[in-house]
DNA sequence: TGTTAGCACTCCACATCATCGAGTGCTAAT
DNA sequence: ATTAGCACTCGATGATGTGGAGTGCTAACA
């Protein structure tokens, strides 16, 4: 429906506008536009046009003779229709990112990094939340008379540790028992199928040890659970002050960096997006799209990737409205590739 | 020999000329003084004090005709003569810290947020290093056929895992043989001590599955190596912009930020005095006493906590010069006391 | 001899003012 | 439909001036 009320020479204009702001920041006046295309316009020409674009809400002037800035419906029109694919030589990154780390959370941390450098915006990407994951081995052990290690992987081969006391020694045959009991019970269990009966049957059997039974269905249960806190990995937060027009007023900064800070807040980005389980694409949130209240000033784009069989993250990156929609979508798009399905790999180097 | 060259009156006047400053981060004029004291001296007096101590290079002046600030001299002085030692109710930091989480990252992580909020400067505190830990417990398990899980547990209860891929799958009885091997010839060792020797004898004992030895110690030697990435723990950084005599260049604010998250920069403040031993005091960097460079604006304060036999860490906060020395000490010193041996204590709540 | 009152001086902070120029909208000519 | 021209707007920039807080110095005082 945008289309309609464009005619060509408009959306030449308005690209026009778009890209040169994207690269200077600064209001773009009719001259610069009118030298910039190969449209052969006078500035008057194209002043009027702008006149028209300003009154359809794609541009807006900061105040009366200046030049026009792209309005977030601007930026709109130019992320859905005007923008170019670019396929880059990002591709490196894929093998760096394998290469140097091995450890998932790492390799996230080094993710948020690498796309913090490239793109020189604020990132983030959040740790996999174990969605519809699966038991696949639990051990327990005897550390000492006082204390059991009880250790669970996932299938996702995600391992969890829990050091659980007890009052009184378990000798090894219990401790063997125990982990039949639990192992022939749980295994290949996602949470929500392991219900109350379970854990009743469960109880029962282990008799007189129903507690440490009990305990380790709580780090079962944390390991697994969505309501987990969520872990986020920042880097580069200080780019934003690259773009004067989010940390002019230093508070507006303030604010921003704060959001950073407490992570929890940036879940309700994030999280958004992974309950929806079809969608797999990259969102885009411009101004006041987004649903945190202190980006409104911001560009905020998301990518969503499946490390394995239901174990998901995001990725997102944070900028100026004027962010280099083109260079971070690509570079999202090959992140998101080369996390897709690391973990089904064997891990060898070859 | 400081003392030599200042009076009980110069004393006075320097006190309450930090003092004020530390309160309003405003050069302090002489009449201000001849007010705020109990001295009864004119203002008069008090500028011909004060030049004395600006000659003697406690307090300098931003520029002719404003008030004085205290010198880096100034403030060490402060530290290490004037300043009072308050016990504040700052206890119940402790009961908070640990009724609220039993997982050591998250307590640190707890930490430093409280620890922020209640100083409004910027903080870190840095995981334990393990340093002088001895292995207590190894445990291998098969995951499948490919793949064998490795638990190695720490005298100081902490526990890390390793995946190890396998090319053919190995019986229970060979896997008990090696658990028993490991964990006779391993168990009560420190890094240290496990050298070639022992690792050629390990290696030999395994026969044909000496890979997993090598693989086993690797993760070993990484789990209680010092030489491991130290993690760190920051919260509040964003308070330093409350501070303006940091923040009005927005440069220095982006550049000391900047040294927040590339955390690794804080190691070298950190790490120093974690090898000394028997300093288990509270350490106080006034400016360029900071080994880190962009800091030199800064005060920096930190302490070293020993959460068991030979854990040890760091917590520090970052702020202005004018910081309110006391109420950080005094929340460190609390803070460290609450850490201290945390692991040898039984882990129950009553 | 130490303290104080007084005074001239300095210099920053802040507000006012003028100027400049990029950019606009409108009108009239092409 | 396009363009040249022109008057107009308005922020950015820099010069100017003023007020006030604070100093150093000198001279008077206890």
């Amino acid at each position: 429906m945008d289309e309609i009320e464009l005619d060509e020479r408009k959306i030449k204009i308005l690209d026009a506008v778009i890209r040169n702001y994207l690269e200077t920041g600064e209001p773009v006046g009719s001259r610069t536009i009118s030298k910039y295309t190969d449209l052969n316009l006078s500035s008057a020409t194209i002043r009027n046009e702008m006149a028209d674009l300003e009154e359809l809400g794609y541009i807006l002037q900061p105040h009366t003779s200046a030049g026009r800035i792209p309005s977030d419906k601007g930026y709109r029109f130019y992320v859905d229709h005007l923008m170019q694919e670019k396929n880059r030589e990002v591709a490196d990154m894929k093998q760096f990112v394998i290469e140097h780390t091995e450890k998932v959370e790492q390799v996230l941390q080094q993710v948020a990094k690498i796309l913090a450098a490239n793109t020189n915006y604020a990132t983030m990407v959040t740790a996999p939340s174990y969605h519809r994951n699966k038991v696949k081995f639990i051990q327990l052990s005897n550390l000492d008379e006082e204390q059991i290690l009880a250790v669970i992987v996932t299938e996702g081969k995600l391992v969890k540790n829990k050091i659980i006391p007890v009052s009184e020694p378990i000798d090894n045959e219990t401790m063997l028992k125990l982990n039949i009991l639990l192992n022939s019970n749980l295994n290949g269990l996602a949470l929500e199928e392991i219900n109350l009966g379970t854990i009743a049957k469960l109880k029962e059997q282990a008799g007189i040890h129903s507690d440490i039974i009990s305990n380790v269905l709580d780090t079962v249960a944390e390991t697994m659970g969505q309501d987990e806190d969520i872990r986020i990995y920042t880097s580069g937060t200080t780019n934003l002050f690259k773009y004067p027009e989010l940390s002019d007023s230093t508070e507006k900064a303030s604010e921003l960096l704060s959001t950073f800070e407490e992570k929890q807040q940036l879940a309700s980005l994030v999280t958004e997006n992974l309950l929806e389980e079809e969608n797999t694409g990259i969102q885009v949130y411009i101004g006041n799209e987004s649903p945190i209240q202190t980006m409104k000033d911001c560009s905020v784009v998301t990518a969503t990737y499946e490390l394995g069989e239901g174990i998901r993250g995001t990725i997102g990156i944070v900028g100026p409205k004027r962010m280099d929609y083109e260079k971070v979508m690509d570079n999202l798009k090959v992140l998101k590739n080369s996390l897709d399905g690391i973990l089904d790999k064997p891990k060898g180097q070859t």
